[in-house]
DNA sequence: CTAATAGGTAAGCGTACATTTACCTATCCA
DNA sequence: TGGATAGGTAAATGTACGCTTACCTATTAG
């Protein structure tokens, strides 16, 4: 449980990891080759390397089909991390929640 | 803006570092003594470079008062943490705002 | 069967980080 | 003024991490 925190704040501390994330929150599911033309300058090594970082987490998911490795957004949806923020910033968290209130004056 | 989401995530990549939020979310504040006696078999050293790190991070304050040095929860409430949590996850971040609506069957 | 394509694995390297021991600074109080 | 108390800084060390190059595996198509 709180190895598993560690493992998300851990996956999330990337930035390449990041971005991942947020790509994959946008494009339902992609091949590793797809994923990686979002960063040129970065090697499928260390593109396979993140993805196996986000695996361990449980933050994407990998099915294979034919020759393609298709990722997704994992079951661990950051869970750890929101229980944690929850339990730290209680009513602050607030903030998060609502698109609801934009802000009143 | 994207660094300090990494260090922000990287501060709470650590437990001891989440378990200092933590105790700071319900004592309001405390000088490195009394946080210190938190975790036995951990050195001053070494609380004291997680608070740098903390600090660093915006995400606690110190406070010097006499001889002690007081420390709170920061300005940094986990901000840019929550907007990448919200940007990715959406709706499903949700989870996290109310404890009003516990939940229906 | 074989070549091309999609990806992963391994080893090596440099840097960042957590921790410890030892020492230094600042404040309080007698 | 001097010692006790609160806490930080420095150097050393081990480990974890990100990245690269080089090589290996699996699937598809000719």
């Amino acid at each position: 449980m709180t190895n598993s925190a560690k493992k998300a704040f851990s996956a999330m501390a990337d930035s390449t990891r990041r971005s991942i994330l947020q790509i994959l929150s946008k494009d339902v599911e992609l091949p590793v080759g797809s994923l990686a033309e979002h960063f040129p300058g970065v090697t499928r090594a260390a593109i396979s390397s993140h993805l196996r970082v986000l695996r361990d987490a449980d933050m994407v998911v990998e099915e294979r089909r034919g020759q393609f490795r298709f990722y997704s957004l994992g079951t661990n949806r950051a869970d750890d991390v929101v229980r944690f923020l929850r339990d730290v910033y209680q009513d602050d968290i607030n903030l998060l929640a609502s698109d609801a209130e934009p802000d009143r004056l």
